[in-house]
DNA sequence: AAGATATGAAACCATTCGGTATCATTTTAT
DNA sequence: ATAAAATGATACCGAATGGTTTCATATCTT
């Protein structure tokens, strides 16, 4: 009933919609102007667009007839930041990986 | 039949697959102690764990009857990395709000 | 060898997902 | 006023999801 904010990480699991941010990444577009993208009905990429909005990746704006979809980066910064989060981890792999090359014979770390 | 890698988005859509990848990035875990932070079957965290194995964001190391589930950072990287395309646009979004600030009164931006 | 332990695998179920088609509503243009 | 254009809304469909239960298999431990 509330029309409750989704999380963005369900959005972004859909290639259709990683697409369509790509797309909105360019300019703001229309519903049919999305569509015209894709190989699919206007109705689909509506419910796309209507997944996107409710996880805050993108904001929606009315212009007579037509809706403005307008890509909406702090949505896609929260998701960065979650992820940022384990970065520690793969800068340490780095360099211990670096160490490894430069030791030459990196010894095979602890693989089946 | 090939157990293709599908794609890491979609593993990171599920809570329950994030909170995993939380617990592992403090320490490797077998199927039993991960189900253990968790108020369902170990058969349901399986399969969580294997679509993480098939997005590439862990790794599975078997141990006579155990299997040890690794966090796999670089497969968290690429996502990373493919939204961080994007990071320019919330920086300059960043940006124009600090500018609007600094003029005291910003002029608000189209909305609707 | 026997029993306990850790996992694998399959069948099943309700719900969600991604798509379609159809019809209604709103706004623009003539 | 009317027709065209853009979108909204709903019902419907097959497939995928997220969970369960049950049974089989492999490996430790004694």
């Amino acid at each position: 009933m509330s029309m409750d904010v989704q999380d963005p990480f369900r959005a972004l699991a859909d290639p259709t919609r990683r697409m369509i941010l790509v797309h909105l990444s360019a300019s703001d577009m229309t519903i049919g102007e999305v569509a015209a993208h894709f190989d699919m009905t206007r109705a689909a990429v509506k419910k796309h667009l209507t997944i996107l909005e409710q996880g805050a990746l993108i904001s929606v704006h009315p212009k007579g007839r037509e809706r403005m979809n307008r890509l909406e980066p702090m949505g896609l910064k929260s998701v960065a930041d979650w992820i940022n989060h384990f970065s520690r981890f793969w800068d340490e792999r780095l360099s211990r990986l670096q160490t490894a090359i430069e030791n030459d014979k990196g010894e095979s770390e602890n693989n089946d």
